[in-house]
DNA sequence: ACCTATTCATAACA
DNA sequence: TTGTTATGAATAGGT
């Protein structure tokens, strides 16, 4: 007999009551917009970040830059802003497709994650990737136990929030 | 009354239809987005375009751009110094990026964590990468889990996005 | 647009 | 944090 559902549409004070119905709420909202992205043949974009600061994005199209290149075209109604204006937003794209370096290899791999492509894999596709990501955390783990030094765990200066922030 | 509610994730191919429940779903889209923003005090943009071409959007900030900004900004936090710039092309890449990401993030992450480069990884980029791993991992339990139910044959909203799909 | 039968999302719990 | 359940919310199809 307890109130349940019912909601007040104001910002929930208790921070893990918060950040609980965030999880919650995130996935649910990602999931309708992905529905009426496949049901309607609409485009959708979808950008969240969460009070601590984390990232979380779904698009329909390839990009979020894609569509927020539709966006900028479809407000300025004429002008060829497409190709005028994306030189910019293209260098971080460019990058981030190249180089598979060490340092970037983890923001591609976070990045993905997060981009709601999974949602979207067939099966084939998602038992390969679990396989993939199993292997690789048993390497991690593996190595891990081979630790001799005392590991330094301080705050990372250059840290990326979508890597760092349990949410 | 056969069952209502139930539906398949595909497009809805009757016009009429889709464009009933597009203005339903929008609707409830932007109200969850909305509602998440106030609840839970995330910062969120949505666009979407009807298959029609009008856009909709809603910004929990003062701006879609001011949002797409702090996206950009996230996304190329700490890359700065690496604007190797190859001017042509760029829509291409910008195109494929995700789109083949799905094949080639297997690959990446496949050849990577064989070449050694874990071995390599500092103590902080080990946990980092470890945590998104296991978050990679999460997602997939998660999404396989959401499967159809063993009575229900019909495909419903949690079930399987391969959807091809002609006009 | 309005009206229910159903399915869906989720707040409170565990 | 992940899982379960009671209840409110969203919505498909009909009117």
């Amino acid at each position: 007999m307890s109130k349940r559902g019912r909601v007040q549409l104001r910002r929930i004070e208790d921070k893990t009551s918060r950040q609980v119905r965030f999880s919650k709420r995130r996935s649910g909202l990602f999931k309708k917009a992905f529905e009426l992205a496949v049901l309607c043949d609409a485009e959708v974009a979808l950008l969240v970040f969460s009070a601590a600061g984390k990232l979380y994005e779904y698009s329909s199209s390839s990009s979020i830059e894609e569509t927020y290149s539709h966006y900028k075209q479809f407000m300025s109604d004429g002008k060829d802003a497409y190709k005028e204006n994306t030189s910019e937003d293209t260098d971080d794209i460019q990058n981030n497709c190249k180089d598979s370096s060490n340092s970037n290899i983890l923001r591609d791999i976070a990045h993905w994650c997060t981009s709601g492509k999974i949602e979207q894999m067939d099966d084939t596709e998602l038992d390969k990737l679990e396989a993939a990501l199993t292997e690789a955390l048993r390497r991690i783990e593996s190595r891990k136990k081979a630790q001799v030094s005392p590991t330094e765990r301080a705050i990372d200066l250059n840290g990326d929030p979508a890597l760092s922030d349990g949410e």
